[in-house]
RNA sequence: GCAGGGAUGGCGGAGUGGUCAAACGCACCAGACUGUAAAUCUGGCAUCUUACGAUUACGGGGGUUCGAGUCCCUCUCCCUGCA
């Protein structure tokens, strides 16, 4: 179900892939060339953007969009799954999950911080966000049947605790919140449960009754390891991912957190999802990982090819990156000399291959919207 | 000419009698990455083999030893002092 979304800097047609500017930048572009692959929105997240600047100082400044000078929607990550991620892989003393909140040592500064379901908002507040997620409580992909139980409970009263804090930010009752003539930013919460279907049940009905503009799916538990995936099962569940989705009203907006590759978002865009997030185009086009169409790569995937542009294979290959992603910036660009590029870590690769791969998400986000 | 030091795999550079096909870098080959601690990480990298394993290797030649990259002799080349 196609649906278009009012925020305060424009709407945004479903089903939609925001990139992730996780510390306030898509990495190696420019806004204009985040522009230029067709992104309409884009996701940055409260608690890198915290450590490199307080909220504060944005507040101050004028708010997102005026520092990017970016116009166009943004939205803003809890920071729950960082903060989470952070804690699991850098195990310290001072480290803790309670009730209140997450406090950890910032393994950037060593400072001592706390982030709680209402910190959280407070400063995606002041970044001025359009749509803005509540602080959550991510699993372990270790965790048993009973920590499970009780991070779904703690995670539908961090909601609710968000869902006030919200509300109290911007001067709002709850009947105002229902109100679609009262312009204000959306706020989306986090169905957590792992792969639990019982318990993901029980976490989409608890945030339900709360009430909130987006329901999202938390992605697949955190894991411990380095590698996230070096044990765990490829991929999401894809069984779940319906599951989730039919848990929800049609016409709510359906935000799958995380996902994904193609393959992913073509599947959840088809079971229900609307909006899409990952960094997988633009951390993997800096690793010279390209997505191209079917036919064009030397990977197959469902409805993907792979370009592992460093190949030895692309040594004399004069092609471009996929001629069926038509793009002005990287049109005339050989595979070879973006192997070039990539192989001498040279930036102007970087950025090369983000466009394109962007581009790619994008136009297959298109093909989603006919 | 004399005295001393050194020559190790594509490169740099460990190693001083056995567990050395040789640490560690770099380069090279292949791969991974899913609400970005990711400009990162993981394998491989003499030759033959899918692997087990086998063979050839530490400037050249000769020797000592059960065993030598490691000790001795000699040759070649390079560096540093003294003439």
């Amino acid at each position: 179900m196609k649906k278009i979304i009012d925020t305060l800097h424009g709407t945004i047609q479903t089903p939609a892939f925001l990139p992730d500017a996780t510390y306030g930048a898509i990495k190696s572009l420019s806004f204009e060339d985040v522009e230029a692959t067709g992104t309409e929105s884009l996701v940055t997240t409260t608690l890198h953007l915290e450590q490199k600047l307080d909220h504060r100082y944005i507040k101050e400044f004028g708010g997102l969009h005026k520092f990017f000078n970016w116009n166009k929607p943004i939205l803003t990550d809890s920071g729950g799954y960082q903060v989470f991620s952070l804690i699991y892989r850098n195990p310290n003393k001072r480290n803790a999950i309670t009730d209140a909140g997450c406090s950890f040592v910032d393994y950037t500064s060593g400072k001592y911080q706390l982030l709680t379901p209402e910190i959280s908002q407070i400063i995606q507040f002041h970044l001025g966000a359009d749509i803005v997620t509540v602080l959550d409580v991510p699993l372990r992909n270790d965790a048993s049947t009973a920590d499970m139980k009780e991070a779904i409970k703690r995670n539908t009263e961090w909601a609710k605790r968000s869902k006030d804090k919200f509300l109290e930010l911007h001067q709002l009752t709850e009947k105002d919140f229902s109100d679609p003539k009262i312009k204000r930013p959306l706020i989306g919460a986090v169905i957590q449960g792992g792969n639990n279907f019982d318990l993901r049940k029980q976490s989409a009905e608890e945030l339900q009754e709360i009430g909130f503009d987006l329901y999202n799916f938390g992605g697949p538990p955190i894991h411990k390891e380095k590698n996230w995936y070096q044990n765990a099962p490829k991929g999401f569940n894809r069984e779940l991912l319906e599951f989730v989705a039919n848990l929800l009203p049609q016409d709510s907006v359906k935000y799958a957190m995380g996902i994904g590759s193609p393959d992913d978002i073509i599947y959840s865009s088809q079971v229900g999802w609307d909006i899409f997030d990952t960094v997988l185009p633009t951390r993997n086009a800096r690793h010279g990982y390209l997505y191209v169409s079917k036919g064009y790569g030397d990977k197959s995937y469902e409805h993907y090819d792979v370009v592992h542009i460093r190949s030895k294979r692309y040594e004399f290959d004069e092609q471009p990156i996929d001629p069926l992603t038509p793009c002005d910036i990287t049109k005339n660009i050989s595979r070879a000399y973006l192997r070039h590029l990539i192989r001498t870590k040279d930036p102007a690769g970087w950025r090369i291959a983000s466009i394109h791969n962007l581009m790619f998400y994008q136009n297959m986000i298109k093909q989603l919207q006919k």
